[in-house]
DNA sequence: GACCAGGCACATC
DNA sequence: GATGTGCATGGT
């Protein structure tokens, strides 16, 4: 399993690397994107983000202050803006009450406090937890997604109702943990299932190969 | 005009 | 613990 996990990096990394994930200026900025990227394209998420740097919002304390629907505005590009406007807004106020605003200090926190310490913030759940502390905290955290679910499903390696942990931990296991092979290893799988692997299948010149004919057995259960 | 996008919380069974 | 639903915009 681990040879074909890695086959799959190489072929991914052929095609659309080095992509030099995520795209933001400060950890800050990364963890916003990560909430507001929630089910929502990211073309969408750039508008809402440049709004905030606009509107001089792009930091906790001006987030908690600033009236509700001055943010709400702010965020109507990324869609949901009521939802996101409350989920941003109870993340700032997580990371002013515990680390004084400060990402940096959150940053030194160890891994196996911060996650669920995260998990317990509204509007952030496990994946949006994983992409704060991957890409904007540098922790050796998998991050999976929809497009991962669906990719690994259809090339046989998983079971396509796998859940977010088990999915999780089955990378980590077979993958070597290290901060910038895990932050890459997502962002191509991103790019693949942009262009290969959406709901509606359009898999024909994937390039992780023919996908799984329906029937056909999974490869190996993790 | 329908379908889709880098989820999550909450209600209900 | 599994399953369904609301949330909203912009691109294809």
């Amino acid at each position: 399993m681990k040879r074909i996990l890695k086959d799959f990096y190489t072929r991914m990394e052929a095609r659309y690397g080095p992509t030099g994930w995520w795209p933001g200026d400060t950890p800050f900025e990364i963890a916003v994107g990560a909430v507001l990227t929630q089910n929502t394209a990211w073309s969408n998420v750039e508008k809402a983000i440049d709004n905030l740097k606009h509107e001089k919002l792009l930091n906790p304390s001006a987030i908690v202050e600033c009236p509700p629907d001055l943010l709400e505005i702010a965020l109507t590009p990324s869609g949901y803006f009521r939802v996101k406007a409350r989920r941003l807004r109870s993340f700032c106020e997580y990371l002013i009450s515990r680390y004084g605003g400060s990402m940096r200090r959150m940053q030194r926190q160890p891994l196996e406090s911060l996650r669920p310490e995260l998990l317990d913030v509204h509007g952030i759940g496990p994946e949006t937890a994983d992409d704060i502390l991957l890409y904007a905290c540098g922790k050796a955290v998998f991050v999976v997604d929809a497009y991962t679910r669906r990719i690994f499903s259809r090339h046989g390696i998983v079971k396509p109702n796998i859940a977010y942990e088990d999915l999780r931990r089955f990378f980590e296991k077979n993958i070597e943990q290290d901060l910038h092979l895990y932050r890459e290893y997502h962002a191509l799988i991103v790019y693949v299932g942009k262009d290969y692997c959406r709901r509606v299948p359009r898999c024909a010149a994937c390039p992780l190969g023919p996908t799984l004919k329906k029937g056909q057995p999974i490869l190996r259960e993790p």
